[in-house]
DNA sequence: GTGATTTGACCACC
DNA sequence: GGTGGTCAAATCAC
């Protein structure tokens, strides 16, 4: 496995404190710590806008909230990306104390790693950088996509579903993202969270395809999707992609208990990617400042 | 009828 | 043989 080091690699202890004081774990149960709570933030704050937005007269205060609520989630990017950077910093100083941690990192960024020292396999997204998070609402991240596959792995609970820019053929976009809901998202704060890995940067353009970070249809659709009639033809507003979870279908929500629909439709409405990034890198903080907000 | 999703099969790699 | 990713026919929803 590749390792990033941080160019400060040796490790100066200020007087007064041993290393045992200086415990790298706390440090990083600190980073984990206070990355969760801007995860839980970016999470709130992408569902009250995408409820607030919606309600709101398109009018210049209306953009005002707009703009703020993306200059929010700008900065908890930011504090991410910045404690992101700490974070492997840590690690590349504590290569023999943080084994678990490496194997967390591992798990999540495997597909970037193995790019870089094994020969592409075939199937395998050539020159491609895989971007892994982790999001309760994994379908709405300002693409449109199409499902063309899914997997149940024997080491994981749920399957893996395969998703494909919608504009593949139209435009020859290569983007592609996996999402897999994760084993231990029950009991969690969030009912369930996901495992979205992308791979391949968007070439297509137009179609509510283009970056559009505030673009105010892209809240009005995702809104509508709970409630219209109509099948979705975007794999990433409506469908779940695991068949179990099919109920919530933003199109079988109908017919169920009231209970379920406002929950579902909480989540479906505020289907926008809270990211919760392990490892990224310039382009893909890019992605996150944009996609995020 | 059209378009999206599902699902088993297939391929390449390890 | 297991795994990850993709393909394509069947199926579903409108």
């Amino acid at each position: 496995m590749k390792q990033r080091h941080h160019p400060n690699n040796s490790r100066v202890y200020p007087p007064g404190q041993s290393p045992a004081s200086d415990d790298p774990s706390h440090v990083v149960c600190d980073h984990r710590s206070v990355m969760k709570e801007i995860t839980k933030e970016q999470s709130l704050v992408t569902q009250l806008r995408a409820i607030v937005l919606p309600a709101l007269q398109a009018d210049e205060r209306s953009e005002l909230v707009a703009q703020m609520f993306q200059n929010i989630l700008d900065c908890s990017s930011k504090a991410m990306a910045e404690l992101q950077l700490l974070h492997q910093s840590d690690d590349a100083r504590n290569d023999d104390t943080q084994v678990d941690d490496k194997k967390r990192l591992r798990m999540i960024s495997d597909d970037s790693n193995k790019e870089d020292v094994k020969p592409h396999h075939k199937h395998k997204r050539e020159g491609m950088h895989p971007l892994s998070l982790e999001t309760p609402v994994p379908h709405y991240d300002g693409r449109q996509w199409r499902k063309y596959g899914q997997k149940k792995h024997q080491q994981r609970k749920n399957p893996r579903s395969y998703y494909r820019c919608t504009y593949r053929q139209e435009q020859d976009c290569k983007a592609t993202k996996t999402v897999q809901q994760k084993d231990q998202s029950i009991g969690s704060d969030h009912p369930v969270m996901y495992t979205v890995v992308y791979h391949g940067q968007h070439t297509c353009k137009g179609n509510n395809c283009s970056d559009s970070g505030t673009d105010d249809s892209e809240t009005k659709t995702t809104m509508q999707s709970s409630s219209d009639s109509q099948q979705s033809s975007i794999s990433g507003y409506c469908s779940d992609p695991f068949d179990h979870q099919r109920s919530l279908d933003g199109n079988k929500l109908v017919g169920k208990s009231e209970d379920v629909i406002a929950e579902n439709n909480i989540y479906q409405a505020c289907d926008m990617t809270a990211f919760a990034s392990l490892e990224f890198d310039s382009w893909e903080l890019d992605v996150l400042l944009r996609f995020g907000a």
